[in-house]
DNA sequence: ATTATTTTCTCGACAGTCGAGAAATTTGAT
DNA sequence: ATCAAATTTCTCGACTGTCGAGAAAATAAT
């Protein structure tokens, strides 16, 4: 349904322009926001004037002289504008980080997670105290803080922060906005890990290839297998979404998995199905609930050396990678695919199972092959996901939640 | 990446609006058009003024009085503002069909198709044909022929029109585009057939829930299978997108495909493949071109009467339907599927094998079992589709090519 | 000092939406 | 017949927004 359009609404599409821009290229001078947005340094001096009243942005004081004429007055975000506290919880830990409103990272910690099987409720206490432990340390009051960003692996609620299915606890629900509404007024959002990487490698793809850009997967390789999708959407900028891919159905009655389902394609991809096969165990085992990396670079060394069922190991879970991915792309357009994670250092034993996996289907028959690329530094991808997610929401709401108060 | 906005988009914005409530709820008048847009009367006043300025509207000249008070005005679209000729290209015949810009059916007729191998230059001429066919039985000028919408099963292009697989010309792709530019200054759309079912069911479907609906798919089983998944999309109204869903791997290996990959959804679900598989004819063999659907009907006849291998034979069928669709739910939200085609005749025999197939995935063992309905009519589904979609892209075009011309 | 150069700011024109109320037009009561 | 009530459409002034042009500001070079 099409909705109606109005004046002040130009106005707040043009400011989270604005911001934008500024998010994007660092601190910048009237001329140069016109330049990268379009509008008329008129309007900028306006949209500007009105930031900077909202305590928004603010003018650097100073800058080196650029030459003759009248020097820059370089604009930025205000720091201290609001902050962002982005939560990203892995197996092992949960690390929290204070970002302010410029994106600049100001403290950092990360918590241990019991392995003992609390379950959801204990978990989501810890979540708590880490985030009063954040604030604590800073600080700085609460209501400055505008938004709780977290990730994690698993399915995640397309409208609404609830982790629906994790590898961790299972189909225990963990709901984070109830969960913190108590003690927090800042919103909340929850996303898949794999799709920030997705997000992140987008954004970077988008700065170089600008509007050449259409759309990029990323595929996560560990215990657990993880895809991201980005494309780039009409006007609202970039669309992702994380699919359930380490759960889609491989092979009908296949290999057990950690979920219960049999034939997923994380039964035959993720690390403990790769350990499973190459130890020969019956499928039907139920899967180790964590692996050392250590033991996995062993059975990956007896596969470089030749030893044949280490080899088909990895084979088997590229096969399953590539058919699902083919499957995927049958389901979308062809796109880019980048593989990150820890599984990539076994990329060189999984490139070959991969290949032959996609080329099993008519759409990569058709259309060749895919371009694949193995990028590295996971974790980084992933809170340079959690900054441009996050702060472009913080950008917009902002911005809706008035910009005209003097204050 | 974010645009700029302006005063200017906002009228065209409203514009569309209103063009778009007007096609929805037919004649309306000043006050309706209000209350449907939310825009203010005076607003109104303004926008179809310039419309009618434009002759693309007009004042309906009479109606009953319908109370006291002055007599309302109802505007409705001017029949004569433009043309739209439908193409419905189908395996055994081609439909042309000229529509006023109201949306009413002035003329159509039917093409066989020569089955013989002709190919893609020799079926182009044919369109070719066809199209001046039509223009020429109705006296109506080329210049007012304002788009051509196009479908047919297959895969299509998401930005050109652009057939890039047919099940009846395989990889031999047509450029509609460059094929009718040198005749034809209109704009040309193609889409895949079962995506124009999702969208006639999608937006009917949104009439009836409005804000509740989010998502739906259409599979439309019959010799080919097609897949067409609608959802709501921020501002501009719906999403829509025509997976390659009939060539999707179903089976590593499988049952060899028309389009020559072995293991598609198709080489199990098409009804050439259930005709192979009901006959234990090996999976290898060549598919026929062409299954009556009166040798369909008797096996399933055998099957309604216990019959082994055509039970058989059904349930394969249903099992890959159902295990494709699971897969297209991880990839996904979950949505409720509308069933149709042809073989929707023979629902009573599938439907225990997709509900298998559906079971076997995590997805649908933790969201459980997708809303499945069938759904007859499919011919006027796809030609309401192409209204839907074909009218309001002329709207869009009509606005934006200049309303303040009066021309 | 003066001039050239560059950036920022300001002003008036123009486009769009909105609310309020005037104008138009019919029904129903007196 | 006439007038009041009801209802719809139209119009006007206020407000918000963008834009182009040019004024004002501030520095480097001459």
């Amino acid at each position: 349904m099409l909705t109606k359009s109005s004046t002040e609404l130009v106005r707040q599409r043009n400011s989270v322009l604005v911001l934008s821009v500024l998010r994007r290229h660092g601190a910048l001078a009237h001329t140069e926001i016109s330049d990268f947005t379009g509008l008329s340094s008129a309007t900028i001096s306006a949209i500007t004037a009105d930031l900077e009243r909202a305590h928004i942005i603010e003018k650097s004081e100073q800058q080196a002289a650029s030459g003759r004429g009248r020097p820059r007055v370089l604009l930025r975000q205000r720091r201290d504008c609001g902050y962002l506290i982005v939560v990203i919880i892995s197996s092992d830990a949960v690390q929290y980080s204070l970002v302010d409103y410029a994106g600049k990272l100001i403290d950092r910690f990360s918590e241990e997670r019991s392995h003992d099987p609390a379950g959801a409720a204990r978990f989501v206490e810890g979540v708590r105290a880490g985030l009063s432990r954040i604030l604590e340390r800073s600080r700085i009051s609460q209501e400055k803080v505008l938004l709780i960003s977290i990730s994690s692996k698993g399915l995640v609620n397309s409208t609404e922060p609830v982790l629906v299915w994790s590898p961790i606890f299972g189909s225990d629900q963990i709901d984070f906005e109830s969960a913190l509404r108590p003690d927090w007024q800042a919103k909340v959002i929850l996303d898949n890990e794999t799709l920030l990487v997705a997000a992140a490698l987008g954004a970077r793809e988008e700065i170089v290839k600008g509007a050449d850009f259409r759309s990029l997967a990323a595929l996560s390789l560990g215990h657990s297998i993880g895809l991201g999708i980005v494309r780039r959407g009409g006007q609202t900028g970039q669309e992702i979404s994380a699919p359930n891919f380490g759960h889609m159905l491989h092979m009908a009655g296949g290999g057990l998995c950690r979920c219960g389902t049999r034939g997923c394609i994380e039964a035959y991809a993720g690390f403990y199905a790769i350990l499973r096969s190459a130890f020969e165990v019956p499928l039907d085992t139920i899967p180790a609930k964590f692996v050392p990396v250590t033991e996995l670079d062993k059975i990956a060394a007896k596969a470089r050396q030749g030893h044949r069922t280490s080899t088909i190991a990895f084979r088997q879970a590229g096969l399953a990678l590539g058919n699902g991915l083919s499957r995927m792309l049958s389901l979308t357009e062809s796109m880019p695919i980048a593989i990150t994670g820890p599984g990539t250092r076994y990329y060189d034993l999984l490139r070959q199972g991969i290949e032959e996996g996609l080329g099993q289907s008519h759409i990569v028959r058709m259309e060749g092959m895919p371009e694949i690329r193995v990028v590295a530094d996971e974790p980084i991808l992933v809170f340079e996901g959690h900054l441009n997610r996050a702060l472009s929401v913080i950008d917009q709401d902002i911005v809706v939640s008035g910009v005209q108060g003097a204050e």
